[in-house]
DNA sequence: TCTTGACCTCAACTTTACATGAGGTTTTAC
DNA sequence: GTAAAACCTCATGTAAAGTTGAGGTCAAGA
């Protein structure tokens, strides 16, 4: 006998092929973040995946935080702050979300700069020196934890 | 007998070690960005490099463009569209900073609407929905040759 | 029931962007 | 003129973020 959310074509616990077609990542890649542990499945009789709806939400967050340059590994740190055993409060995103914003800020920061002044400050050398500010490749990351940690903002980690 | 800006300090060429030091990336990167054709070197009569000052100029640009994303192989195209032969006036940075101009207002587009729309756009759950612009991986590049062309802003190609 | 498509694990391969080390040569500084 | 520091090439290694394939199991529809 199927739920009214079935019938709708909505089941309760999603498998590994609905949230690839769903969230547009692969299956192999959904595979990898559980070993990551980026997400995580519950599994049927027979050890097939099962995941609750709100695997859609992180693996979007996910794709989002790669997006602007995140590693997986900082990714994965901030998610291990949101309740493993049920699904997230608004209140617990939006405390990751504050957690990045320093973080999202800066980078926006350096991004605008490099936007508004890459005529100028390559056209005049001041690329060329250490001094630029868009040359400086550390700067301060939100505390995410404790301590003040380092940011290399090109493909590094955020530890 | 040196000349005068060699007096100064300056010597009218860079060996790789100088290029190192000055533009905050090993030697072994500036080998490796030179078998990828982004920079390019003169040779002694004992076969050592020696750079161009501009080659500064360059490295700082291939750095930030990393910083913000870009990969390698799309940065050498367009560092390919410069001049090899001497200098890049300014004129030739401009052009190749106006090409980029699109994609980086795109990014910072994006960045931006991530920023300011994380607490919301995560907690509404509209991250976890096909629609929301923040999931859509796929946007317009500036013409960059001929045609339009796709860009996943992740980490994969311009091309 | 039975078959076909979806899943499973595990190992090996791929790409990008370098780093490291061996073995030998050049420059520079005294 | 010699020794140390810097450089050379080439091969191999590394980390991240997956992909691909082999060999086998599960589940849903006719």
């Amino acid at each position: 006998m199927k739920t009214r959310l079935e019938q709708a074509g909505i089941s309760p616990t999603l498998s590994v092929g609905e949230v690839a077609r769903r969230a547009g990542v692969s299956v192999s890649a959904l595979h990898f973040y559980e070993t990551k542990g980026l997400i995580s499945s519950d599994r049927t009789q027979g050890n097939q995946r099962r995941y609750a709806r709100d695997v859609l939400r992180r693996v979007a967050f996910i794709r989002v935080a790669q997006r602007v340059g995140i590693a997986l590994t900082d990714i994965a740190a901030a998610l291990a702050t949101l309740p493993a055993t049920a699904a997230p409060t608004r209140a617990d995103w939006a405390r990751l979300s504050a957690a990045w914003r320093a973080d999202l800020d800066e980078r926006m920061a350096q991004l605008k700069k490099l936007r508004d002044t890459l005529d100028d400050c390559i056209g005049c050398g001041c690329l060329s020196i250490d001094r630029c500010r868009l040359r400086n490749p550390y700067d301060k990351l939100a505390g995410q934890g404790a301590g003040p940690q380092r940011l290399w903002v090109g493909r590094r980690s955020l530890n």
